[in-house]
DNA sequence: TTTCCAATTAAGAATGATTACGATTTACAT
DNA sequence: ATGTAAATCGTAATCATTCTTAATTGGAAA
């Protein structure tokens, strides 16, 4: 996921171009990690003082919603990453230092296909947390 | 886990019985599903008008920490339930409607044993969620 | 039983993340 | 350039959770 094609999601759903949405965008394009809204405010409120946790928390749901952004949950806190590109659904290794996070190609629920029966399966979470060669 | 072996542990580990921490662990035994800290505490009240959220979450602390509950994330909120008896590494089904969980008993770390070298792995999380046959 | 001390709890304030809301500003189609 | 709906601001409210301090309690020892 990049820039324009955020933007070409925001557009096609009747969103409008701010200079803030842009920003947010652009932080998330430029720092490839895990990022909390609070991470967000403190950089965007170097250049917009005024600016309110309701517009961060407002464009992290828009932008989740439209399947730019993914979430999840960490050490009880929402953090916030670019959608990758590959297509094919996959699941991630988080590093706890820096937030990075890797690809791992396969999906545990290809082997439980039938293990389920008469359970309605609505989603599944597979995630490995540790540290990054980099961090480590 | 039932009522005994929690205490068992508890009172090898230095922790006084009280009615209030007894309470507690028989709900989970009862009630063998995800609970919330509130969910508790609108019980506990019951008997004990005076209890406080203090009493409920430093008791959950202490049999997360000595492994006779275990935590999870739903929906932004924390939940705890009984540590299964089951002494296997295994994963869970969490049924969204009553909370119930069905035991999955593979875990998908098995086949990526090596498939992270440089990764220092620190722990993971594997759940399935959606409807049990009887909420279904 | 009574005493005593450390563990436990109550009560409510503090914290930190998140959401809500009325007022104001801005993007952009016309 | 203007009108209008969308976006944002500023701030207050809410919700789960933790902290603080004083009072209470379990249970070992006297």
């Amino acid at each position: 996921m990049n820039l324009d094609k955020a933007w070409d999601i925001l557009k096609e759903n009747g969103f409008k171009e701010t200079s803030k949405r842009n920003q947010i965008l652009e932080l998330f394009v430029k720092d490839d990690r895990y990022l909390t809204a609070r991470d967000l405010l403190d950089v965007m409120q170097k250049d917009y003082p005024s600016m309110s946790y309701d517009t961060v928390y407002r464009n992290l749901a828009t932008f989740v919603s439209l399947g730019i952004l993914e979430e999840t949950e960490l050490s009880g806190e929402r953090h916030f990453r670019m959608h990758c590109e590959s297509d094919s659904h996959h699941h991630h290794f988080i590093c706890m230092d820096c937030g990075k996070i890797k690809e791992i190609p396969v999906c545990p629920m290809d082997m439980l296909g039938a293990a389920l029966p008469a359970y309605e399966i609505a989603n599944h979470k597979f995630e490995i947390y540790g540290k990054c060669p980099e961090c480590k």
